[in-house]
Order: structure tokens, then C-alpha cells, then sequence
DNA sequence: AAAAATTTTTACCATTTGGTAAATCCACGA
DNA sequence: TCGTGGATTTACCAAATGGTAAAAATTTTT
């Protein structure tokens, strides 16, 4: 048998960890990660604790494994701003795409937002790696249509410093969006609607 | 002697408890709640642990303490926005003091954001009843203004959500921003002006 | 200075928590 | 059906953690 090639993982293996993943992501999204425990997580998975470390290192691990796959998934849509596309949509749908994922994968973003609130200890090196390349990269493209008179002169930077926090906000602080905007089924078309409103607003071009 | 009547702190008791509290600052506001340990608050605060807990009656009662003295320090800048004043100065002076909180205060802001992030659990009640009451105030205030074609015709809630995801979004995420645009000394200046920028332009009325 | 009150330290304790060793269980291919 | 390797449980453990009792030290009052 070659050494260091791992054997596809099982069935069951590849259900229990999706199952503890979830689990956890469940736990440190809304405790944080010290706030969480493997009792806690095994509890949520309905695994033994020690089963939970026959799949995982470690608590450290499984943050880390959730850190991970979320860097993706997070930084998709910024992916997909398109160059050769039409600057002001291009703009707006990103906002719109963020939006979307704040309601759509709350829980992911409060595991970020706690992992940058605490100093990125873990995810700090990926944040170099991955995400500041791909930021500079877009800037760029932005700046490029700023200076081409495509959309106002704005700072590329802090434009999407602002999208991340406007959009993110809703996932994150949702306890305190819910206890002054309370029991609005349209929040989130509301919400669509500001954003689109703010950020259409600060990418006209003057006369 | 007249019991219920707590006699008035000495000097030490003074001193102390600031020490402790700016300890704790320190550690809540890096860790989060359940991260932060008295061992670390007592190190910081150069105190032993049960000397710590002869000035509280626990872990819970300090973060408490702060949470509560922050809530005045944080509403203050909204309390602050006048209804009789000149709407679009009114609005964008928020926004700077705001954003000058973020910068000064960068701890209160991650300490209350740790706690929105995991619910409220601990300031909860108190955003029922003293942040709501002034939310919907001055949103009334705001809402007014748009009536009266004062301001463009946005709406109040989410424009001040808003204004609280970006400003904060520099101190909460500061461990973000300084890898993505690290370094720059007039940051703070770059963000105030973008922030003008944006929200100058969301409050134009339109012909 | 002596007495009284306050502050600080020393020495603990019970619980929680991340993690491990080894025995047991179980699915599955021969 | 029986053996085998993967999966699960049982029974632990050491360190960390919030907290306490009581003695000792220090400050304040008389």
C-alpha cells in the first residue's frame, strides 16, 4: 500500500463528520470558540465525545476545518465580480449576493465575525494569503472603472469595507436587529431595497 | 446605622475597581466572555484572583458592570442628534462621532459586539428598554425630515444601521482591515471622508 | 498606641473541560 | 458464518477554572 495516500473515507465517515461539522458550527458560531465545548458539540451531533475525536484531532481542528471551507464560500461572491462587466450592476449585485448570504448562512458569518472580532488568531494567515490578493485584485478593477468614469470616484477600499459591514450586519447583529426592527416578514426585501438605494446613490456619476 | 445604605467607596475601593474594570476591558473585549478567565483579569489587573473577587461578587458581575456602563458612553451620540438642528449636518456628525468612538474606544465596541454576536444573553433586557425607546425616537426624527423633503426619502431604520455596521466595522474588524489596507497613518481620515462621502450622498434630495 | 475595620494573601475545593486508553460493538467481505 | 478492521463506548485523567474560608497584613479610627 503507498504510504501518505490516505483510503477514501467510508460512508459513515463521511456522514458523522458532516454531522459533527454541522454540529459545531452550530456551537462556536454561537458561543464562540472558547465558549464552546466538545461536550457540547458531541451533545448536537448526538456522538460520544470520544467518538467526536476518533473523526477530529481536536476542538482546535474542527474550528479550523470550519474556518476552511467557509474562506470559499465566503469569498465566492467577490469572485464573481466580473471586470467585463457593467460597473454599477456589477456593484449592486455583489451587495446583493452578500445580502442574500447574510440571511442564508447566518451562522457562518457569525463564526467569522468572531474569529476576526478576536484577532484572527487562526484564520489570521489564510486572511494574507487568500483574501488579501483577491481584495487588491478587485480594487483594482474598481479604481479602474472609477478612473474611466464608469462610477464616481470612490475609494475602492473603504466601498467594500462598507458592503462587508452593511450586509454582514444583518447576520451578525441580528439579536439586535430583531429587538428593534421585530417580527418584519419583508426585513430582509427591505433591507435589499436601502442597500441597493445607499450604494446606487454613492456610485453615480456627478455632473 | 442605617441599614441598605451602602457607606461611600475609599480610595483603594476606588481605585481598584477602575483597575479591575479596565483589566477586564482588556481581556473580555480580546477573548469574549466565556474565553476571558479571572486569572487573566487578575494578572492584568496586577490584583490576586480572590482579591479580584472581594471587589466582585463574580465573573458575571464584572461583565456586567461593564456592559452597563458602556450602554450610556454607546447611546450617547444618538442621543445627541437633534431634532431641530440642520438634518444632513445632524446625520453626517453622527457618522463622525460615531466612527471617532470606534477609534477611541475600540474595546467597548468588541466588547459590546461579542455580546450581540452571541445573542444578548447578558445585555438583552436593556436593549428593550433603553436602546429600542431611543431607536424609535429618533427614527421618528429622522422619518420626519425625509417627510418634509428635508433629507432624501430613505428609510430610518436601516440608514441607521447602517451608520452603526461601518463605523464599527473599523474597530470590530480591525484585525481584517489592518491586513488589507495595513499600515496607513491617515486611515481614520481616509474612512471619515468615504463615510461623508457615502452617506452625504444618500441624503441628497434628488430633483 | 490600641482597637477596629478593611484589604490582601495563602491554601484550598468542586466542577468543567479537552483529551486518552482500552475494551467492545458492529458492518461487511471472504 | 466467521474473522477483521473500522466504529463506538466505558472509564478514566490532568489541567484549568470559578470560587471560598480563614489567616495575615494593612489601613483607619479612637
Amino acid at each position: 500500500m503507498p504510504d501518505g495516500v490516505p483510503k477514501k473515507p467510508s460512508r459513515i465517515q463521511m456522514r458523522n463528520r458532516r454531522v459533527i461539522l454541522d454540529a459545531a458550527l452550530n456551537v462556536f458560531s454561537q458561543h464562540g470558540y472558547r465558549g464552546a465545548t466538545l461536550d457540547q458539540i458531541a451533545a448536537e451531533a448526538g456522538l460520544s465525545k470520544p467518538n467526536i475525536l476518533y473523526y477530529f484531532q481536536g476542538k482546535e481542528q474542527i474550528h479550523l476545518t470550519l474556518l476552511s471551507q467557509l474562506m470559499e464560500t465566503w469569498l465566492d461572491p467577490l469572485v464573481e465580480l466580473d471586470a467585463d462587466g457593467d460597473p454599477k450592476s456589477e456593484i449592486l449585485d455583489y451587495v446583493q449576493r452578500k445580502l442574500d448570504m447574510a440571511r442564508d448562512l447566518p451562522r457562518e458569518s457569525r463564526l467569522f465575525a468572531g474569529e476576526i472580532l478576536q484577532g484572527a488568531p487562526r484564520i489570521g494567515p489564510r486572511l494574507h494569503s487568500e483574501l488579501k490578493p483577491l481584495f487588491d485584485q478587485k480594487c483594482a478593477v474598481i479604481a479602474g472603472w472609477a478612473k474611466a468614469g464608469k462610477i464616481a470616484d470612490i475609494n475602492p477600499q473603504h466601498l467594500i469595507f462598507s458592503i462587508w459591514a452593511t450586509t454582514q450586519h444583518y447576520a451578525d447583529f441580528e439579536a439586535q436587529v430583531s429587538v428593534l426592527v421585530g417580527g418584519d416578514p419583508d426585513a430582509h426585501d427591505t433591507a435589499s431595497q436601502h442597500l441597493r438605494e445607499m450604494f446606487g446613490r454613492m456610485l453615480c456619476v456627478k455632473d
